[in-house]
RNA sequence: GGUGGCGUGGCCGAGAGGCGAGGCAGCGGCCUGCAAAGCCGUCCACACGGGUUCGAAUCCCGUCGCCACCUCCA
């Protein structure tokens, strides 16, 4: 069974077959460090560690880069007197970075930013430049312009032709051959701070969006790569510039185009005009992470998100059976002999259901298939079939990044405050089980009343009561 | 004008010519002192109108509605 992709650029389903056999280089387009993450953010980055977690229990060794645009338009227009373009963009940077983190996704094995690339960047203008596909601005501003018109290829990726797209008209042409000419480097404008200010073959400026993704793709994962992901907002321009600039270059570029849906908010575009983002922050303070990583999962990666109100609850709940099997199997099967027995392996419908374009959920329905049957299993005492169920369930939410007992989700508090709070809930369930030996139901309920107000849920199993905390 | 996507049960969300994904909520039952958790059962949906077919949510034609992108975007 061989893995299958949607590639967004022949728009098809293709069967992955990497350049080297083994290995996989996949580029996916970071963000750019001008505001706080939002939960589009998270989700793209999501899909894209989902990904690469898959490919890695294929077999394959994935080479992954994200880049940090960590110089562009955006970030000099959001700077302010009292901050610096670049501090601004560390700052943010770093909320990217915890906002991943808390989410469980791995680090990628690269993580450029634009700003120690100039160099790789001018190499591949150069080379533009000597095949006729870019030229020098004659107004005199030191820009450099792809020519779009030299280009047969160009609209390629998102199957437009250059005659038809809408001729809005650049507002500003400034000395642009065609008005779909797109900027490689800026020259620098005075208003522009020197700190923004690079020299090169050209005159000083800075360098274009889309040129510093080729040029840093390149320079990970050689001349051509394997996968190249982003949001589907992306697409165009700036994915099908990349692709222009890197093949009229000579490069053979991304040989599969991969993107992720979009999230929506109650129905609506998320955009900053409608003042509808949710950021980061709010998402991680309204549910615990491994519930907003469920829920940003759950999807199919090409699937539009709506969230709602009501949208991390749902997720919440459903996660809660799986983690409940999990604990539930762990206290009933550790101390018999059936304990670690269950392999950690994947079902063969899991397999399938994730070789089908990372198909998630269906996955997680093979997921929950497993996680009632292993209760059942439970319910039976056939203690061998619940451990396999628990090794299976294990084994996928390892891929699926949201097994409760592995990192980053495993508990970290203060122990000595653990201690002192499990000596307290346990002396009150002692008393409880008295009230309930001498029949005393109403002081039984009042305890379990007490400890539900502290968040403290109860539940009585054929080997006493078992006790655990909200989130 | 060009390009692409979507419309599935109370809700979320897959699938893609026959064999009822899964989850949440609800209902009935088992279990329980009562619960909780769990299990079993139940709730037979695919925007609309035609057509093809033994058979269509799935294919074809048309209609309606919604959305995205066309140089800010994950």
């Amino acid at each position: 069974m061989a893995l299958r992709l949607y590639d967004t650029k022949t728009q098809t389903l293709r069967d992955f077959t990497p350049l080297t056999p083994g290995e996989t280089g996949m580029y996916v387009c970071g963000p750019t460090v001008q505001s706080s993450p939002h939960i589009g953010h998270l989700r793209s980055a999501l899909v894209y560690d989902i990904l690469r977690r898959w490919l890695t229990y294929r077999g394959l060794r994935v080479t992954m880069v994200r880049n940090v645009t960590d110089i562009d338009d955006k970030v000099l227009v959001n700077a302010t007197e009292d901050e610096h373009w670049w501090a601004l963009a560390y700052r943010m940077e770093l909320e990217f970075t915890a906002g991943y983190r808390a989410l469980g996704i791995l680090p990628p094995t690269y993580e450029p930013r634009a700003t120690a690339n100039i160099q790789q960047m001018h190499e591949l203008i150069a080379r533009l430049i000597d095949a006729g596909h870019a030229y020098v601005s004659e107004d005199g501003s030191g820009d450099v312009y792809f020519d779009v018109r030299s280009w047969t290829n160009y609209g390629a990726l998102t199957r437009q032709d250059v005659d038809m797209m809408e001729d809005a008209g650049d507002a500003d042409p400034r000395g642009k051959r065609d008005p779909r000419d797109f900027a490689l480097w800026k020259g620098h404008k005075p208003e522009e701070p020197e700190s923004a200010m690079w020299s090169s073959p050209w005159g000083a400026g800075r360098p274009g969006w889309h040129i510093e993704c080729s040029a840093m793709a390149r320079r990970y994962l050689g001349d051509s790569f394997d996968i190249h992901g982003g949001g589907l907002d992306l697409r165009f321009p700036h994915h099908e510039n990349e692709l222009a600039q890197s093949t009229a270059a000579g490069d053979g570029f991304a040989r599969y185009w991969v993107h992720n849906g979009l999230v929506s908010i109650d129905g609506q575009k998320m955009s900053k005009s409608l003042g509808n983002s949710v950021y980061a922050s709010e998402l991680l303070a309204s549910a615990s992470p491994i519930v907003v990583r469920y829920y940003l999962g759950q999807a199919h990666y090409r699937s539009t998100i709506d969230y709602t109100s009501g949208s991390l609850a749902e997720a919440g709940a459903a996660l809660d059976r799986i983690t409940g099997f999990i604990e539930r199997a762990t206290r009933r099967l550790t101390g018999t002999r059936f304990w670690a027995t269950g392999e950690p392996a994947i079902p063969d419908d899991f397999a399938e259901a994730m070789d089908d374009d990372i198909g998630v959920p269906q996955a997680l329905a093979v997921l929950h298939e497993t996680v009632t049957a292993g209760n059942a299993a439970i319910d039976a005492d056939e203690l061998s079939a619940a451990a396999s169920a628990l090794g299976a369930v294990t084994a996928m939410t390892d891929v699926l990044g949201i097994n409760p007992n592995a990192e980053p989700w495993t508990r970290t508090s203060d122990a000595a405050h653990e201690t002192t709070l499990t000596r307290l809930v346990e002396a009150l369930i002692d008393q409880r089980q008295t009230a309930r030996t001498e029949r005393d139901f109403a002081t039984a309920d009042r305890i379990r009343d007490l400890l539900a107000g502290s968040g403290i849920t109860i539940e009585d199993t054929p080997s006493g009561a078992h006790w655990s905390t909200d989130g």
